[in-house]
RNA sequence: UCCUCAGUAGCUCAAUGGCAGAGCAUUCGGCUGUUAACCGAAGGGUUGUAGGUUCGAGUCCUACCUGAGGAGCCA
């Protein structure tokens, strides 16, 4: 019989119907049993009583255990007590694979062993909502991008040198020479962008740094777009405009999967153009200020790089992502441009999401000139000829131009409202975790 | 790399330096509206590893291993 999926299970009441599936977990009560059973669209209870069924289903459901592969036929109703929720009374069951000692339990467990169990965490609940707002969450970001005229130009993960140093690369072997998994696709975005105007890439990013926070993964997931003749304020513009409508769309598609991770959503709601703009020098004196109060543990420097501490407490500002912009150039990345007003700063800008989820997107405006980008590399002591290709984009009609790069998990995370990135990403990449 | 915390049954956790315990899971029994169902019973242990202190160590000390959170660095 032709299979019904439990997602359109509403179309097809009083009618008999085929699932195909596992078994969530089962409640009895004597003679009449309760099998929640998933088949990867959604979850269903199913009634059956002894007196209503032959005696082999009857046995299958006393024997069915949780996580067994099973097949059903029955008549799906609403529920008794809960108008809009369905439940199936079933006919007959069939048991293709019975399963034995499942080891994820009903009950609570530690982070080591379900990330050890990630292969079968999956099929839980809450992992589910949170990797159906990932997904939405991808749909949105081509979305816009599609929408707005950019072109996907996919950028290569195996990459010849670092774009900001080595340190943080993962080495692999690459016939006889050495390569790099990619840190950034902005440099060949840069590359595109002169090609087609607006591009952006979307895909893996490796970083070998030893973080070991709850923002951090070795491999994750980054989209970045790149337009020519964008200046720092288009880029801000842009993020800002992205970022809301990411958001717009988790909220306008998501909402069930965001109350099943008990998410406040009127934390999301409000996310809309524009976000506030917050120069560095700016920040560096509300944070003095708040040092001062003891609002913050350490006094904050004109010249570093903002920590966590310092980010969260900037973003507990506000009530939507604020976007901090113009750091000093020393601490930032070789390419980006300086600030024609003040040249010890950088145009760049790093977006810190609310609640404490930290920098979710970072980018700005790269250096138009030719000789002063060669100059930089120099000074960076980074070696020349690997840029070659890069040069030349400031040789053959160099203009001005800006992006930026959003990680998809942080920002899972953030919509989400998660504790960690860890549960953002089907088969996270962590120090210290690589498998299963 | 550094700082802090943790490791006891398949899982989650108790146990003042003095008999190794509970809930869940599993097995058996009961229950016709259950919702992490519930009720009764049973099986289940080299307390992360190695050494030390002590009459006696899950508990105290040292080293190591594994994990978690954080710093730095970053999206």
């Amino acid at each position: 019989m032709a299979q019904t999926y439990i997602s359109e299970i509403g179309r097809h009441v009083g009618e008999e119907v085929t699932l195909k599936g596992w078994l969530y977990n089962k409640r009895s009560s004597g003679k009449l049993g309760f099998l929640e059973v998933r088949d990867g669209s959604g979850m269903i209870q199913g009634v059956v009583s002894k007196k209503d069924v032959d005696d082999t289903t009857w046995a299958s459901v006393e024997e069915v255990t949780q996580e067994s592969s099973i097949t059903l036929t029955g008549v799906p109703r609403e529920h008794p007590k809960r108008p809009g929720v369905y439940e199936i009374d079933i006919k007959s069951l069939e048991i293709v694979q019975l399963t034995q000692d499942y080891p994820i339990s009903p009950k609570e467990h530690g982070v080591e062993f379900l990330m050890d169990h990630r292969h079968l965490w999956l099929r839980s609940r809450r992992q589910h909502a949170i990797l159906k707002v990932r997904h939405e969450i991808i749909r949105a970001v081509r979305d816009f991008f599609d929408n707005d005229g950019f072109v996907l130009c996919d950028t290569p993960v195996f990459t010849p040198a670092a774009c900001e140093g080595t340190t943080t690369l993962f080495e692999v072997g690459y016939f006889d020479e050495k390569a790099y998994l990619t840190q950034s696709g902005q440099l060949y975005n840069e590359a595109t962008a002169a090609a087609f105007g607006k591009a952006y890439c979307f895909g893996p990013t490796f970083r070998a740094e030893k973080s070991k926070t709850r923002r951090h993964l070795t491999e994750f997931w980054m989209v970045e777009p790149e337009v020519a003749y964008a200046r720092l304020d288009d880029v801000m513009t842009l993020a800002e405009k992205f970022l809301s409508y990411v958001v717009g769309r988790v909220l306008e598609t998501r909402r069930d999967e965001l109350a099943q991770l008990e998410r406040d959503v009127t934390k999301l709601e409000g996310i809309a153009p524009p976000f506030p703009r917050l120069q560095y020098d700016e920040a560096v004196r509300l944070l003095q200020e708040a040092h001062s109060k003891g609002l913050v543990e350490n006094r904050f420097e004109w010249g570093g790089d903002l920590g966590s501490p310092d980010e969260t407490y900037l973003s507990g500002l506000y009530d939507r992502p604020v976007m901090v912009h113009r750091y000093p150039a020393a601490i930032k990345a070789f390419y980006m441009e300086p600030d024609p007003e003040r040249p010890d700063l950088a145009l760049c800008v790093d977006v810190l999401a609310p609640e404490g989820y930290g920098e979710v997107i970072g980018g700005g405006e790269r250096m138009s000139s030719h000789d002063l980008l060669l100059q930089r590399i120099q000074e960076h002591e980074l070696p020349p000829e690997a840029f070659d290709w890069y040069l030349d984009l400031r040789k053959y009609g160099s203009v001005p131009h800006g992006g930026f790069g959003m990680g998809i998990e942080r920002c899972v995370a953030w919509i989400c409202g998660l504790e960690h990135v860890r549960e953002t990403i089907p088969f996270p990449r962590m120090l210290y975790r690589l498998k299963p």
